[in-house]
DNA sequence: TTCATTAATGAACAATGTGTTCGATAAAAA
DNA sequence: TTTTTATCGAACACATTGTTCATTAATGAA
């Protein structure tokens, strides 16, 4: 604590060989700093201003997103809203998809808490019955305005690109896993996870851009149906209905929509 | 010919009471201009200038768009290659995206001349066999650079757009018309349509995006696998294999690989 | 409460890019 | 040849980004 090495600031004392000119108070820039410490500090708790700036800088994005998608905003526009200053705004981050990749990575945390906890709770409770994909296309339906802000046609290539890649990522082990023991399927099991994953993506955005004109329930069975023979190939077998289902309810895509539900309940929703 | 209202430049005659003080050589804002001549100027044979500035300007997007990728390209990157004026550029465009666009519209033009050379010829000739999905994967193994490009991860999202309208409009209508006379199907054919285009493309950008570890033949058959039940909801029931091949290869789908011969051959590439 | 440390402020700044304007010149078409 | 049109190019206003730094205010630890 009491290292040099770990201060932010510094005094520089200006002197001649007769006198003391002037004392500075001069900030470290970031790239001297070591950084090791964010490893260490973990519990330390963090300086009220710092959570509150960057909540104030969250809460603006996640509303001017709503209202006028993302590729439109300028960074002065989330500095008016949250009311912030600019160079504030870049000593917490680089550029403004920094701040929507933050705001993710913090989501992405708290789901994979939830998850934990549901995970946990199988071991002694019974299974619980997820179907995800179905949950996914209800809550979008319902908060339609954010989800089409974000995922819909003039904006978030960027976040489906994140969310591609983490459902890739959540998904290509457990599938992996799955496979070990079987011949080699007809089709590498990378391929059939991201061709899953852009179905799903790209069945949701389209039912955005098109008002929604069929029920989520309708929409879980069109991605059953479209989807049922990659699946088949991802298991180098057809599979029973039942079978499919336990599989897409089950761990981990299971708390997707409980990712989803983060999102939008308890962060950034303004129409609700 | 000889209507004012036609002309693009005018002169002033600025006078007092008693003199005249100058004559000015007025250029006539586009937003005055009355527009309904292009329909029935099509044949007039256009201004060599234009033509050649059209073409200096395409080609060094072209180019650019290969060396650095579409969004990093500045409009002063355009200028400087193709060695043209600023506000030139402007007389034609009104930026970056619609030269792309015009790009397109000009290849969508001459891939249609010669969808209809085609279709005319099979009414005297034989069928031609054509497989257009394997046709698009070798092409674009074999230029994959130029592919890279313009529909890889970091850029190109666009296009994609484009090329998934352009695709979709192709295809929608021949699809219905086939489904016309059948039940309706269990997946609404405009969902199906979509699906088909997104599998495509998403292959597509996948093949490109991990160095291309399958042959274009493998890819082929992938897609093929993936898309078959896509196929059978369509319409309603198993396909053969052979019925299959023979929608895929049929008017007008089998001439998207000259579209894109189009595009690779004759008019942009550079590493040829 | 004190005080050392740190965060926020805001105005100024350089840098980059966009799209427009207009007089002058050159090229094409009639 | 004459009329019409395209190009040039430099200047301009404007928007946006990201940085800098002296000043002020908040924070947390002792």
């Amino acid at each position: 604590m009491n290292n040099v090495f770990d201060k932010k600031y510094l005094y520089l004392i200006v002197v001649s060989t007769t006198n003391v000119l002037s004392i500075v108070h001069y900030r470290i820039k970031p790239m001297f700093l070591s950084g090791r410490k964010r490893k260490f500090m973990t519990k330390k708790k963090e300086d009220r201003r710092i959570s509150r700036t960057r909540r104030l800088m969250h809460e603006a994005l996640m509303t001017l997103i709503v209202e006028k998608g993302y590729e439109t905003i300028t960074v002065q526009d989330i500095l008016d809203r949250a009311d912030v200053g600019r160079s504030t705004f870049y000593a917490h981050y680089r550029d403004k998809d920094e701040l929507l990749l933050s705001s993710f990575e913090l989501l992405r945390t708290l789901f994979e808490q939830q998850q934990q906890a549901l995970f946990d709770s199988r071991r002694t409770g019974k299974e619980p019955e997820v179907n995800f994909v179905l949950e996914l296309f209800r809550h979008t339906g319902q908060h339609h305005k954010l989800y089409k802000a974000i995922a819909g046609k003039q904006s978030g290539e960027m976040i489906l690109k994140y969310l591609h890649r983490y459902l890739y990522t959540m998904l290509i082990e457990p599938l992996t896993e799955l496979n070990r023991n079987k011949k080699s399927p007809p089709v590498p099991i990378e391929v059939t996870t991201h061709h899953l994953i852009s179905t799903l993506l790209s069945l949701m955005t389209w039912w955005l851009d098109n008002k929604m004109p069929y029920s989520a329930e309708r929409m879980d069975e069109i991605f059953r149906i479209l989807t049922a023979p990659a699946i088949e190939a991802a298991f180098s077998r057809k599979m029973e209905k039942k079978e499919y289902e336990s599989i897409a309810g089950e761990h981990p895509t299971g708390g997707v929509n409980a990712f989803y539900s983060l999102f939008i309940d308890s962060v950034c929703c303004p129409d609700k």
